[in-house]
DNA sequence: CAGAAAACTTACCAAATGGTAAGTCTATGT
DNA sequence: ACATAGACTTACCATTTGGTAAGTTTTCTG
């Protein structure tokens, strides 16, 4: 009974992946169409080129942050739980979508044309999230830091483990469910110490 | 006076801040060769194929990344110091040669044929920078975390200021010198106060 | 039911890419 | 002086890639 699934949304989750997990000119429209079961020429009829895919691709990824992110911090939340919201969104979509953050990392790397949009998207979450950590040095709930520097630190530890398996590996860490709820742990105490004055 | 630089060693250099920065795939022999004013037969004079160049390549990065923080820290520094060393080897090299970084995080990514190698080296460098960690957590000059999340936290931070310029500017830190250094501070001061019980 | 728009496929194509084969030039040892 | 090996270049080649052109089938609409 289910209702199919439309040609251009399943294409963009298959770029979505495709692109997060292994990169933009690693992946042929070839490789998206076979996985698909489709040929190269359907998916040029939906997006007239490869580059507006990547685009349109980009605005999922975004949204997709979005959501998650903002659906998982209880805007009353004061003080660290907050944080520690936020650091469970994080690690959550790590495990559930690693391509997201992939897509996120691939972008904000390389900076081309269609990085101005995902920029702005960003900047905005960021903008917020400065205001309250901000906020919260002041009221003197947080010891005092950059904010910025705070959440690169969140930041860049979610995204390295949500796309570096082999990192975690060398630390000796299966990148398993069990070594992810570990690491969202570990996590969360570190900052906690970095945070609250003991 | 100057000793003119082997080929071989120009294509290594060359194709390491291309790896490193724009990608493998993103990166044609062409390209290469027509940056050094060479041919790209001469490169595969030197590398038979340009998968043998990218496994040299990963060596070269190895080899960088190891001097780099194997000379930046003086084995005889005990507590904070040392991950102090630690941390601004790791900016240093994120800002002189980026591109270090970015291979070895590509490599880590992909987990390819090749990565073995890599996977095995910084196996090595962790392991002992783990039990330095502990170690120091046992005397009791660190607080008690898990030492691997404490590196992965230090790596990642690194890691993402080379390689993301796009997230410092989104949180409004142009990527300079002058903000470079100003994070190199503020990473060191907030792991100050994870690990060093006030 | 006519027809037109949407959603594709089949058939191509030019450029780029990794790689091979064979030749050229230069140094060097005998 | 000459052969030999090293360090290339010129000339190709098969495959892959993003993209175009022209059908064909399905779906909606008057």
């Amino acid at each position: 009974m289910s209702v199919p699934v439309p040609t251009r949304e399943r294409i963009l989750d298959s770029s979505l992946a495709a692109f997060g997990l292994r990169g933009y000119d690693s992946t042929s429209l070839d490789d998206l169409a076979s996985d698909l079961g489709i040929t190269k020429q359907a998916i040029l009829y939906h997006f007239s080129s490869k580059e507006h895919l990547l685009t349109a691709t980009i605005e999922l990824a975004v949204r997709e942050l979005g959501t998650a992110l903002a659906g998982a911090a209880d805007p009353q939340a004061r003080g660290f739980q907050r944080i520690e919201d936020l650091v469970r969104a994080t690690f959550s979509l790590a495990a559930r979508r690693p391509e997201v953050l992939g897509l996120v990392r691939l972008v904000t790397r390389q900076g081309g044309t269609a990085s101005g949009e995902l920029a702005s998207a960003m900047s905005v979450m960021l903008g917020e999230a400065v205001r309250f950590v901000e906020t919260e040095m002041v009221a003197g709930r947080f010891r005092r830091h950059d904010p910025r520097m705070l959440l690169l630190a969140v930041y860049s530890a979610g995204v390295g483990v949500a796309t570096d398996p082999e990192v975690m590996r060398a630390l000796g860490l299966e990148p398993d469910l069990r070594s992810l709820v570990k690491a969202r742990r570990e996590t969360i105490e570190f900052l906690r110490a970095a945070l609250i004055a003991a």
